[in-house]
DNA sequence: CATCGGACCTGTTAGC
DNA sequence: TGCTAACAGGTCCGAT
């Protein structure tokens, strides 16, 4: 379900109900994340207001004064903040209890999110090696273009990478390379400074876009107030083999590149 | 180092 | 209608 543009849109719902809320129980019901849920989220979160919750590449941080609780969704998580009186749902895996009789629920049902702490002033190891934020300023056609020298797999691998650049998934990988014309399958060392530079602009405005328009749902993902996404509808190549190029009308087409479905228009994509 | 495949899970859908 | 296989938005880890 979420990339970055799905994380944002998340943060963006739950922030205004956890701000300056006192945190007074963290109920989990099922430990057995990617990762099992340490006993330090508990310790750290219990009777400490959140003061902010920030997004870092595909994760979400949940501050206060003692550290971070570090949430990512993995494939099929999701948060709500609901009354304490709804119904569980299947998968409703751990429920953050705040001071205002509200909850902050998270569900996943693949479980390959994760639930961990971060104390104040270290940085977590899951998020010390992870490269730039796409709207930071360092991230340009120059900098993809380095980073990219001598590497020989698909360039659609180099752009998900996220010690490249964090935020980019299988759907706006597929997005950005559509709209910057270049062969997800090129290598990436083959790539020129140029193009480089349209994928770099490419991967601003599309993300940037998709958070204006609330994410991608494609199946299941809801935002934390229960709205779907709409950049579903604005999709140029995801998800449309044989469906013609909005361009030039070409069927798009779709290859297995490692494990992931990739989709690329061959007349306007080289 | 970079690259590749497998692993972790459940739910939905395509195909027979 | 029912069974099975393939596939799904992520990413870590170990082998090469």
């Amino acid at each position: 379900m979420p990339e970055l543009p799905e994380v944002e849109t998340t943060r963006r719902g739950i922030e205004p109900h956890l701000a300056g809320r006192i945190v007074r129980r963290l109920l989990v019901r099922e430990p057995r994340l990617r990762w099992p849920v340490p006993d330090a989220v508990a310790d750290g979160l219990i009777d400490l207001p959140v003061e902010r919750v920030r997004r870092r590449a595909k994760y979400l941080l949940l501050d206060n004064p003692r550290g971070s609780a570090i949430v990512h969704l993995g494939m099929s998580g999701s948060l709500r903040v609901l009354d304490v009186d709804v119904p569980l749902k299947a998968h409703d895996h751990w429920d953050l209890l705040l001071d205002d009789g509200r909850l902050l629920r998270y569900n996943d049902p693949r479980r390959f999110g994760c639930l961990l702490w971060q104390p104040a002033p270290e940085v977590h190891p899951l998020l010390a090696q992870l490269g730039p934020e796409p709207f930071d300023s360092g991230f340009d056609g120059g900098y993809l273009y380095a980073r990219a020298h001598g590497r020989s797999g698909p360039v659609k691998h180099f752009l998900m990478d996220q010690a490249i650049v964090v935020g980019v998934g299988n759907i706006y990988a597929a997005e950005a390379l559509f709209r910057a014309g270049i062969d997800p399958r090129r290598a990436a060392g083959r790539v020129s400074r140029a193009r480089f530079e349209a994928l770099a602009q490419a991967v601003k405005a599309i993300l940037g876009h998709a958070i204006e328009r609330g994410g991608t749902t494609l199946r299941d993902f809801l935002r934390p107030d229960g709205e779907p996404g709409y950049f579903e509808q604005e999709l140029q190549v995801y998800g449309r083999a044989g469906e013609p190029c909005r361009v030039c009308g070409t069927p798009v087409a779709s290859v297995r590149l490692g494990q992931r479905s990739s989709f690329y228009c061959r007349k306007c994509q080289r």
